[in-house]
DNA sequence: TATTGTTATACTCTATAACTATA
DNA sequence: TATAGTTATAGAGTATAACAATA
């Protein structure tokens, strides 16, 4: 677990430094994602379930197989939507789910030929999109902003830092109340 | 319209360079903007609806009040959703809709004081959550990352470059499709 | 008993359509 | 007529719970 981290003095205001939402950090994420899951939806439209449905069948394709619960979690999603989007991807015959021999209750999910191939098309037009997506941004700059989310999703995806946020955020919850107590409420 | 960018050699295999969903973009975006929501969630617990209930109090505070729908479009959200998160911050006393003198179908949403209070207790909690979220980069590189995700979003906000993704996408499918009239059809 | 995967169900969130008022 | 906002409704997506198979 890490260290409390320093805050950035230039962070007064609002969490991105000015009050407006120009420099929040969430709001760029949002707008980010949405924009990369429309044109990832418009890209994958050859592949059942969407921008989703590609992830899962390029770990299927890539990835040493796992159980499809890991998959999901990894994925974000519930191990229930696991189930449909496999479903519907094997229905496609882009997917095989094979019985692993080390544990029957797993099943390995694996992509087909045809599945590989889909892939390979559906990745050729996301190639292209994402540099649309990224195209306000000169190469250096485009290959920094991979590099950084590939090492901060690495980050959070094994150390789950998430926890150690909501932790702290109860600290200061618990500091404030106690501050609180200490003093009259304040009015209104 | 910015001319076609060029391919990142390197991203053979998929869009992220290697098959796996590490270097996927949008995995890595994915991770990252799920783990923001999370734990925004539970910074901005004082504030009807959730982080996006934040988002719409900080504009409501330190931007110039546009009408609900600008609001909605640059959050990513349904005009009638906003109405709902309006209303719920509204009844939680921590913004008001005033009438535009200008034009008397907008409505000017704006931060109390009870308002501008919330968000700050609300963002002091989520600066410190962020930087534990961001834990895993050093000082150099999450203020880079902040950089490069404030201009991009910037970007995708005013260029709308999804648009222009999607175009080069079905640029690419008609393009291959005509090639494919060329040549018999692959078998299978 | 605990876990994987599946199925059935309920719920939340979001989008669609219809309505009012202003322009 | 077109637009901003609201409301009612329907739909998609998601999570919850119960089940079977396996460990």
């Amino acid at each position: 677990m890490p260290s409390a981290p320093q805050h950035d003095p230039a962070a007064a205001t609002g969490p991105g430094g000015d009050g407006g939402l120009g420099a929040d950090l969430g709001w760029t994420l949002g707008v980010a994602y949405r924009a990369y899951v429309k044109m990832a939806a418009d890209a994958a439209a050859a592949v059942p379930g969407s921008h989703r449905g590609r992830q899962v069948l390029a770990a299927a394709a890539h990835e040493v197989p796992g159980t499809q619960r890991a998959l999901a979690q990894r994925l974000g999603v519930d191990r229930t939507a696991m189930t449909y989007l496999i479903d519907d991807l094997a229905a496609a015959g882009l997917v095989e789910r094979r019985p692993d021999p080390a544990d029957r209750r797993n099943r390995q999910v694996v992509a087909t030929d045809a599945g590989r191939r889909a892939l390979e098309g559906v990745d050729r037009r996301l190639r292209t999109a994402e540099e649309y997506l990224l195209a306000g941004l000169d190469t250096a700059d485009r290959t920094a902003l991979r590099t950084l989310l590939r090492r901060l999703a690495a980050y959070i995806d094994s150390a789950d830092p998430v926890g150690d946020a909501c932790q702290a955020v109860d600290d200061i919850e618990a500091a404030e109340s106690a501050a609180m107590r200490g003093q009259p409420p304040a009015p209104g």
